[in-house]
DNA sequence: ACCTGAACACCGTTCAAGT
DNA sequence: ACCTGAACACCGTTCAAGT
């Protein structure tokens, strides 16, 4: 049976998550796919075009039934809710993502949707965009964190190295917010910041 | 001459911002010192250690001479822009930072500066160090960002791509969002979005 | 202690040739 | 139109052997 462009998107998305991003190579894609390895190259022009189709494809949906009665703010909450969840539901998401530049159609209708939320709620045009990076910014870059974290060998271990590397004489404040790492309360964590970024914004919209 | 470990990485460092990260590599790295491509093992262990080590050298000297009489959230904006600062001082040097996960000592420095700073301002340890977190991520995301742009083939040419695929009738608002694009206006758009974050935390500082 | 030389097991990409 | 087979120019890492 042939390939469809379809059909290696969909096996490289499945490689990826069992794989990882390091890991995913044109090779082994091949290899998923039941193909030699020249065959991608009919379908994709190379692996970086692969990759941004791959992140593109994350966020299928992310704009989808919004809840349009929430209060402005709201809205942006849980469309950043819906980022961060688009980001995560593959292995290596965020990094996937943050590794892409270019604009591509389910980015677009994000950054609309973004965009026209923080309008309505009577920001310019400027600071509408601007504060949408910001947003866009901080999800992507806690997304990045927490699959790095989840990512590593031995999760306990490297908890047990960070505490290790903390002298409480040296960095009393950092030794203290020990007790307060992200990995225990994802969830809280994320939204804690989220809500910091998002008050600004409410202020800056006056 | 025999090889230092410094010697190595003032070298790696070089190397970085001739060639950039997804060029550097370790055997560019054994012909710009000089010596076989074993050698450098001798030195560190593997590749990822010695990103590790170059990531920590890049904040060198964030934490110096800091204005102490300035109040606690322009401090936090100081040593923000520091951070900024060091990511940009080399080329991919926020990728670079990002990719890295461990504790290391310049890194430490800066994290028990903020989340001090942030105490001073009267936060609690738990939000001191959420705090921190959401402001870390901005700034990295930010330079990350900022040195994709800059990495671009043609930036025009990008650019032009970029306002070709955006149509004004499916995504009015981030076709009006064009004429406010991040890299005409580096330093304000930086600004901006972590005036944005630090609002938001005087917020949470009562 | 520090480095060489050579090998091992991989990569992404290209492209004539097949079907 | 779509894929194979084989090559090209690379990688990171290891390690016996040299000095």
């Amino acid at each position: 049976m042939r390939l469809s462009r379809d059909q290696v998107l969909g096996v490289a998305l499945d490689l990826l998550d069992e794989v990882g991003l390091d890991q995913l190579t044109m090779r082994r894609l091949a290899g998923a796919l039941g193909v030699q390895n020249g065959a991608t190259y009919w379908h994709f022009p190379g692996k970086q075009v692969l990759l941004e189709a791959m992140a593109d494809a994350l966020l299928a949906g992310v704009t989808s039934d919004l809840d349009k009665h929430l209060p402005w703010y709201d809205q942006v909450v849980q469309l950043a809710h819906r980022l961060h969840e688009a980001l995560l539901s593959r292995r290596d998401g965020a990094r996937l993502f943050a590794g892409v530049f270019f604009p591509l159609p389910n980015a677009l209708a994000y950054g609309e949707q973004m965009i026209s939320t923080l309008r309505a709620g009577g920001l310019s045009s400027r600071d509408a965009a601007w504060s949408a990076d910001t947003i866009t910014y901080y999800v992507v870059s806690h997304s990045t964190e927490e699959q790095l974290a989840a990512a590593l060998p031995d999760p306990s271990a490297s908890a047990a190295r960070l505490v290790g590397s903390v002298d409480p004489k040296r960095h009393p404040h950092l030794f203290a917010a020990l007790d307060h790492l992200p990995a225990p309360h994802r969830e809280e964590h994320f939204d804690f910041g989220l809500r910091l970024v998002i008050d600004g914004i409410r202020r800056a919209a006056g």
